[in-house]
Parts: C-alpha cells; structure tokens; sequence
DNA sequence: TTAAATATAGTAATCAATTACTATCTTGAT
DNA sequence: ATCAAGATAGTAATTGATTACTATATTTAA
C-alpha cells in the first residue's frame, strides 16, 4: 500500500544495513507504533500479535519478549495516544488568551492529531466501548474525564469574560464540543477520508461557536 | 437462564405453545434480534456465531441452516437496523411542517431509537469502520448517504422559509447535525448510561439550533 | 565471551463452517 | 381420515485455520 515504512534495509547498509538487534525500549516504542498503524485500516480488537510482529518485520513470539501480554501492548498504546494528544491541544491553546480562540485552538489541533493519527480515535472508540475493564481503558477514561473538565473550566470563564452567553449550558456545551469532534471524526473514519475532515472542521466549529456565543458577537468576517 | 422458549411442547397442546421447530424466517428474525441484543454488551466484531447460537437457545451449527454464511448474518442485521431506524425517524417528523421542528424531531427520534438499542449504533460503526467491503458495509453507506441528502434538503428549506440563518453552510450544518448526534451516542456508550444520553439530547440540540438559528430567532422560553 | 534480542517450533483454546444423522412437520394418494 | 414419503429444522461431532502465549535454540552486538 504505502510501501514506505521499512523496505529500505536491503542494500544500503550505512549504520545497520539490517537492524536486527534493537534495544527493548526502542523495540516497545516500535511496536506502538506499529500498532497504531495497523489500527488505522483495521479493526482495532482483531489486530493480532502475529499481525503486529510482521508489520515491524519480527516473528511473533518475539514481540512477547518485550510485553508480557498483549493487553500490556495496549496500555502502551494507549498511554502514547492519551500524552501525544494532550501535548498538542496544550501546545495549541498555550499562547492564546481569549476563551473561544483557545476552545478554537484545541478544537483544530485536536482534528489534526486525528487526522495525522487515524488509528487513534479508532483505538479509543473500541477500547472504551469493551465491557472489559482494561488497564488501557482505565487510562482511556481519565483521560476523557481530564478533558472534560478543562472545557468546563474554559467555558465557564468564557462566560464570565462576555464572549459566551450567559444562559449557556455549560455541560452541554462541553458534551457538544467533544462530540462534534467525535462526530467528525467518525464521518471521516467512514469516507475513509482523513484531508476531509481538516477541510470540514473550521467550518464545522463556526456553527458551533454561533451556538454558544453571545448575540451579535460572532462576526462573520469571511 | 429464561426457560420459556421451547420446553412447553410436551403436553399443553392448544393451537401452538411453543414449538420446538420454529419456521425459517421467523427463525431468521430471532436471530437478527439475538445479534442487536449482544451487539449491545459486547465488541460486534468478535461476536461468535457460537455466542449467537447460545443466546437463541440452539446449537451452533443449526445457525447455517437458516445463513449461508456469517456475513449474510451481519447484512440482515444491517438490513433491519437501516429499516427500522429511517421509519421511525419518518414517523416523528411527518407531522410536523416547520424545518426546524422537523430537525428536532429526528433528532430526538434517533436519540430514542439508540437508546432502545445500543447494539445498532455499535454495529454501524464498526461495520463502516473496517476496511473490508461486506454486503453489510454497502447497506450501512447507502443510509447514511440518504440521511445525509434528507438533512440538507431539510436545512435548505429552513433557509427559504427564514428559520435558518442566511449565511448559514448548508455541507456543515448536515454534517454537524450527525455529528452531534454519533458524538452523543459515543459518550453514552462510553458511560455505559444510555439514559443519560436521553437527558442530554435536548439540552444539546438547543445549542445546535442556536448555532443555525437566524440571530434574535431563537427565544430561550425555558 | 556473554547476555540480550530474535528465531524456531511448539501448545491449548477458539473460530466459522461442514458433516452425518435424528426428530418433527406437511402433504397427497388411497 | 390415514399414513407413508419427502421436506424442514434440529443435534452432536469434527474440520482446518487462527488465536494468544511459551519453551528452547540461535544469533549478534558490546
């Protein structure tokens, strides 16, 4: 398909013409990825451990010198998606004073980490639908309950600062933006159309702004 | 665990009590039923055909008698949750002549349909989800496309009859409105509280419409 | 050399699907 | 009406493929 990932290490042999020999962390950092790779264009919960192993270029039972099970892969996994996302909406909304730009901010940056990464969502989605108990999904969850949270907090002093409506549901509010994210993601998980998604969300999260700004103040400077 | 499906046919014998033979299509519809049933507890995609079969009180091979095949199992599925989820949404806006009122009403609709059965909204995603293009996955794409031409058909009109704002994206209202409504879903399967999603549907829809609402349109009469 | 990293080659469990066979209902000629 | 014949719906056992996981041998970098 993409064809290029690892099929460089035939000839040219610079530092490691065949890197067979790689250290554990580095190897776990690998198989991460490789994870989140696969989940991409597969169901997340019928990724095998012989499917993870051929995509990094290992025998299967390999991968079990490095994890001692699989759900240990997945909390991995797990982990690297929960940090890697928080640090970018961090990152986005950090230089931004005003409420909605920073809701703005995270909103974009939350999309183009999807969009970058569309075995994340994928993997968050299943795991936290399980009816099993994971120690991925424990993480998964508070991740979630973390992100709620901050909104709440940015939406409330929205609304004290005047750039919010005054009868506002906070709750809602916050339900509503994680779940036009969710939705947008899903619309474009199903067209399998990930450069989609980039293009529809500003405009997307325009109606939502109009939905929860004070009268009049949205101007539309388009 | 129940008891009452087919151990009554020993003495009793008025016109029928509960046959142990049960004819193909009604066998058929069982099991359609037993596969929303366990779609809402647990990953679709790694429900068995053995688990199918226990939770209709057969074998697991008595399961082909009535499906060539697992997937014919899966299309039927598709096939009832596409029928049964477009009538009731019709159902609700048909009497209502206002756009917007007609918006509301499938929302709430849909809302309710989910809330009934959490095993429909898991299978569609996961269905269109996976890479792999079953008869099931074809199903699910051609309503969401009708859905999707009924919405901006819909917010169009809205437009005309000065309901909705003028300069309002018709692409990104559409898909905003099924966004909310799959991101509403995937919170409520996350908390595992499908009431809750009911309580919030309202609240959350409000915002929408403030969000497409021609500006001082939208009286707050609560 | 030596210890970590990987390969090889297994295991028992589980999957969808098929088989051989049995039980029950339906039908039509008498 | 009756009752063999055929159709229908079921069971139980088994298939080959695939799963997560493991025991042990081999390779390679320091």
């Amino acid at each position: 398909m993409d064809g290029c990932i690892c099929m460089a290490n035939g000839d040219v042999s610079l530092t490691k013409t065949k890197p067979k020999k790689i250290p554990a962390e580095e190897r776990r950092n690998i198989t991460v990825e490789a994870v989140i790779d696969l989940a991409g264009s597969s169901n997340p919960d019928s990724i095998t451990t012989a499917a993870i192993a051929k995509h990094m270029k290992l025998t299967q039972g390999a991968i079990f010198r490095h994890f001692p099970n699989k759900d240990a892969i997945w909390k991995a996994v797990m982990n690297w998606v929960a940090k890697n996302l928080m640090a970018r909406i961090d990152r986005a909304a950090k230089d931004i004073t005003s409420p909605t730009g920073k809701m703005e901010a995270m909103f974009l940056a939350h999309i183009a980490f999807v969009a970058d990464h569309p075995g994340a969502p994928r993997m968050l989605f299943g795991e936290l639908q399980g009816a099993r108990q994971t120690p991925a999904k424990r993480l998964a969850q508070s991740m979630m309950k973390q992100y709620a949270a901050r909104l709440r907090d940015m939406i409330t002093s929205g609304k004290e600062c005047g750039e919010l409506r005054d009868n506002l549901d906070v709750e809602a509010a916050a339900t509503l933006f994680i779940g036009t994210i969710q939705g947008l993601v899903m619309q474009s998980l199903i067209a399998g159309d990930m450069d989609k998604m980039r293009a529809d969300a500003p405009r997307v999260f325009d109606i939502y702004l109009h939905g929860i700004s004070r009268a009049g103040d949205t101007e539309e400077q388009e």
